[in-house]
DNA sequence: GTCGAATTACTCGGATATATAATGTCCGAGTCGGGCAGG
DNA sequence: CCTGCCCGACTCGGACATTATATATCCGAGTAATTCGAC
């Protein structure tokens, strides 16, 4: 059996973007510490974090003090932006246009213009995914975190103080 | 960037079983002549229709005039069916629950137990996206592509007769 | 004591390996159809 | 001529390569803080 699967990547943005936000530093947190938090391999996630930098999710900066900032709030971040940022805007299904092949290319090239039936329900499928995503901010997400959990963030800003 | 893409074999299962169906042969169509009809791989069509079978939208005959024929009409098979027979049914959002490790593990068991917020809200869009396959048909598709090509099924007949 | 420049340690960023999954191929087991012999 | 058995060819099914993608790592370029010296 295969296996359509999403990047792990998807889940690590998700959850460094929350923790940044909860952490509420003055001044960027560097990448050793987001993976120390999540025990993950650094460099790894590092790669990640700088294709949130070029979706302009976050801001990093160099330096000995250096490393990443949120962009802007979170509820002007949704988890459409950040599927976006890390696997990419194409679609999942990827129409190769196989009707055309075959018998198929002796039709009127004027049906062929016509857009592929199968690929369209499944671009309709996608973009409702796509609405669900592009409807949930990572605010909305914090907010449900903060209802289980309400001293998330005092906790971990005193863990990140301590590392 | 990443991507993440589905397999091919969806688009390859769903236009199978469309042109089984124009077809409308009494008998199995062989793999050979399906894979002749979008000049792809027969060998590796093969290995998707051993899923379509697996999944009980196809079955198979062997022997020497073996082959492949739809388990049921079109419109009780939907894309849902099709991409979970390929794809499997596991999420495309895999949890790994990374906000158990480092600072999180010290949070009460009692807290631990609840599902991930991050992992909620990816469900729920999955699920968006699941149903939107769900509620699709075959049939209705077919009926789509019949609405701009009447003759599709005679043309594929008169098709497979030559070949 | 204050200012400024060189130094240094730290961080991001992209180039480079490795592991895993999707894609593609091949060969054996099974089976149906036809041919052939016998009645 | 009809019947039943045997043979052969064809097809599916899964085991086996190959290629592409995701995962993981490493090192260089750049920067900001710090230190050291001069004024």
């Amino acid at each position: 059996m295969l296996e359509m699967r999403m990047s792990q990547g998807v889940e690590w943005a998700a959850h460094c973007c929350l923790l940044l936000d909860w952490l509420d530093e003055g001044r960027p947190v560097p990448t050793g510490k987001l993976a120390a938090a999540f025990e993950v391999a650094p460099a790894y996630l590092n790669k990640q974090l700088q294709a949130l930098v070029r979706a302009d999710i976050l801001v990093s900066t160099a330096g000995v003090r250096g490393g990443f900032e949120l962009a802007r709030p979170l509820n002007k971040i949704t988890l459409m932006d950040i599927v976006a940022a890390i696997e990419g805007p194409e679609d999942a299904f990827e129409c190769t246009e196989i009707r055309k092949r075959g018998p198929g290319s002796s039709t009127p090239e004027r049906i062929l213009r016509m857009p592929c039936q199968v690929t369209t329900a499944m671009r309709k499928a996608e973009l409702q995914w796509r609405r669900a995503l592009a409807a949930t901010t990572l605010a909305d997400i914090g907010h449900n975190v903060v209802r289980h959990v309400p001293k998330i963030a005092e906790n971990m800003q005193r863990w990140y103080a301590s590392v």
